[in-house]
DNA sequence: TTGCTCCTCACGTCACGTGAGGTGGC
DNA sequence: TTGCTCCTCACGTCACGTGAGGTGGC
């Protein structure tokens, strides 16, 4: 009825130095000891551990997940999730930045070295592939073309898109 | 035609500490020293601080950035940023995934405590906030529908919607 | 002389991972 | 006796931030 640290990990399919860590920061205490020192980690402690696990699924920090195991206090919460959710939600607006300007350089280097670098159904497949539906590819080009026309252009022309074309798209 | 630390740290809008870390780990070494010891930061210095600055916003780290300032060959730049896209791609997913996670702990709460929680129309705000479209609010009911169908019905329920509107959006 | 910027350590952050050196149980 | 798990430090990670204690220039 009482696991060892070693089980407890495996049980949860943590490592030993995580369970070491939870218990230096007091997030997660052995139940007991043995009489040669080891840490026994009973059912209160098993089921708290389901708790911890649980959180951590929602990125809230530890120290964040300790208080609401102390206080169980449904307002707090809330408004932690919730708060956490504005978070997330800022975290994935800077990383879509990140895409979007790593995207403008990739372009760049294929106006510059049209032969060395991708195709346009290349180009399709890596948009595809980071997760933009055909949607987001027209929204992309629409801000390609906004923030730096000409670029948008050489890019185009570049992958060897036929001219009419290259105004179809330029005109979304 | 030289900079102090302070200045270059003002021209870019970074912290002296960071100018100082930047040379501890020789990702830009200042181009000499005053009698003073001062760091002098010279032209060189500058246009490279610029690079590492455009290199910073895809989110790349330091020493791959370093990395790629020192060798500057075409094929690795391109590999580095494509590998780069694909980081930050699964790192999105991660972040959506745990809001997929919270948002289903605050519709338990919902569940639970109808008074005291959300009404429908905070909710819907909420799931918008987080920069859902309607066609992801169809799809994350698509699948709370599929993962828990009984909270799901509970859910709707607690948030006094019609019987007839709960079966047109469980049917989705 | 008074501020101001500059200098060099050194320590803290977050959630662990990785040894080093040693002990207890089957 | 041989492995195995366990123990307790202590140090490293990444990109800085924050003092502490001290010097140089206008």
């Amino acid at each position: 009825m009482s696991y060892t640290i070693g089980h407890l990990a495996k049980a949860f399919g943590l490592s030993r130095s995580t369970l070491l860590y939870y218990d230096k920061i007091g997030l997660l205490k052995p139940t007991t000891r043995s009489d040669a020192n080891y840490r026994c980690y009973g059912e209160a402690a098993y089921q708290r551990l389901e708790k911890i696990m649980t959180y951590r699924k929602t990125g809230l920090s530890l120290e964040e997940i300790q208080k609401l195991l102390e206080g169980e206090h449904h307002q707090e919460r809330s408004d932690l999730l919730t708060a956490q959710l504005a978070r997330i939600n800022e975290e994935i607006h800077l990383l879509r930045r990140q895409q979007q300007i790593i995207l403008e350089m990739l372009g760049h280097d294929t106006i510059q070295h049209p032969t060395r670098s991708m195709t346009k159904q290349q180009w399709v497949e890596l948009l595809r592939s980071i997760g933009l539906s055909e949607a987001e590819m027209i929204q992309w080009h629409r801000e390609f073309e906004l923030r730096m026309p000409d670029a948008h252009q050489d890019f185009l022309e570049s992958l060897h898109i036929p001219e009419e074309e290259i105004q179809r798209i330029r005109k979304l």
